[in-house]
DNA sequence: ATATCTGGCTAACTGTGTTAGCCTCGACCT
DNA sequence: AGGTCGAGGCTAACACAGTTAGCCAGATAT
């Protein structure tokens, strides 16, 4: 496990247990027994922390809708995993995602499950993402009163 | 016009001239002419504004949909808005909201153009949302290649 | 044995939100 | 008119954010 991996980890473990707000680079070093300088010997920045959690997150969101069939099983997943990973989910997602040093391949490989689910129509799968990740964000964010969620189905019946 | 207003006004000015990472306290004071600490005699801190800035999206955004009769109309007018106030659309719609502190009324005010135009399906009404919410949050990051956006006509026509 | 590179460190700078405490002016009450 | 007092400014300061510069020890390579 290089450095490098081990600052992602401890990254990922400082959002799961304490938020996203505790993604600092001095908790970070904290962890690793490190003063946070010598955090920039193995990264670049706190942004490409958050680049290589957007890849290590994007990664296991493919897997998990890989393992589904349909379209439904697909968004029950889809909010499961988000649900259960909010700022890690958060980070992935809702930043501008600087593609020059993620890993060729890796948005493309998370789309990939649902582009087969729906005969490779890009535009639905598109429509299918952003309903996911709307309804997701919104009840993350409190947006929401306390039922809803049946929407999903709703969205899924309606293709 | 009050001192609180006059913030807000400041606030909105710095999101669109300069966007999200400009809006500081430090900002807001200099527009008017005074030093940060003084802000705080008015508003009890920067969560308050972006409160008070919620409120004043949701307003406009519900006045927006109100204009629209059908859905596709709606979904047009929802993306204009969003894309022509980027970053406060963000400070209005991804963020947890206050609503202890928000007039009561803005939200509902703001869905009611869409709920009526769905007679009143709830279910439906949100999952609307959640499609332009994403849709918009999506193209915002620059998620999306450079073509997509007929969706938004898709999800309407299936509806 | 010597040179170099790796990966730590401390000190420091800028910018953030926020608090404490002071001062001044204008309004208001007697 | 004179005294009171609150509203609304101010400066100084704190804790904490990301980040940079520059030093230094030890491993590694020649």
């Amino acid at each position: 496990m290089s450095r490098r991996d081990e600052i992602t980890a401890a990254a990922r473990a400082l959002l799961e247990e304490e938020g996203e707000e505790a993604l600092t680079m001095r908790n970070v070093a904290d962890r690793l027994g490190i003063k946070a300088p010598s955090l920039y010997k193995h990264v670049s920045g706190r942004k490409e922390i958050e680049t290589l959690l957007a890849a290590e997150a994007l990664g296991e969101m493919g897997e998990t809708l890989a393992r589904e069939s349909d379209l439904e099983g697909m968004g029950d997943a889809y909010r499961t995993w988000a649900l259960a990973n909010p700022a890690l989910y958060r980070v992935a997602t809702t930043r501008p995602l600087d593609r020059e040093k993620l890993s060729p391949g890796v948005e493309e490989a998370a789309a990939a499950p649902l582009l087969e689910a729906l005969d490779g129509d890009r535009d639905r799968a598109r429509a299918f993402w952003a309903l996911a990740h709307g309804l997701v964000l919104l009840e993350m964010d409190g947006r929401f009163p306390e039922d809803a969620d049946i929407e999903a189905a709703w969205a899924a019946g309606l293709d």
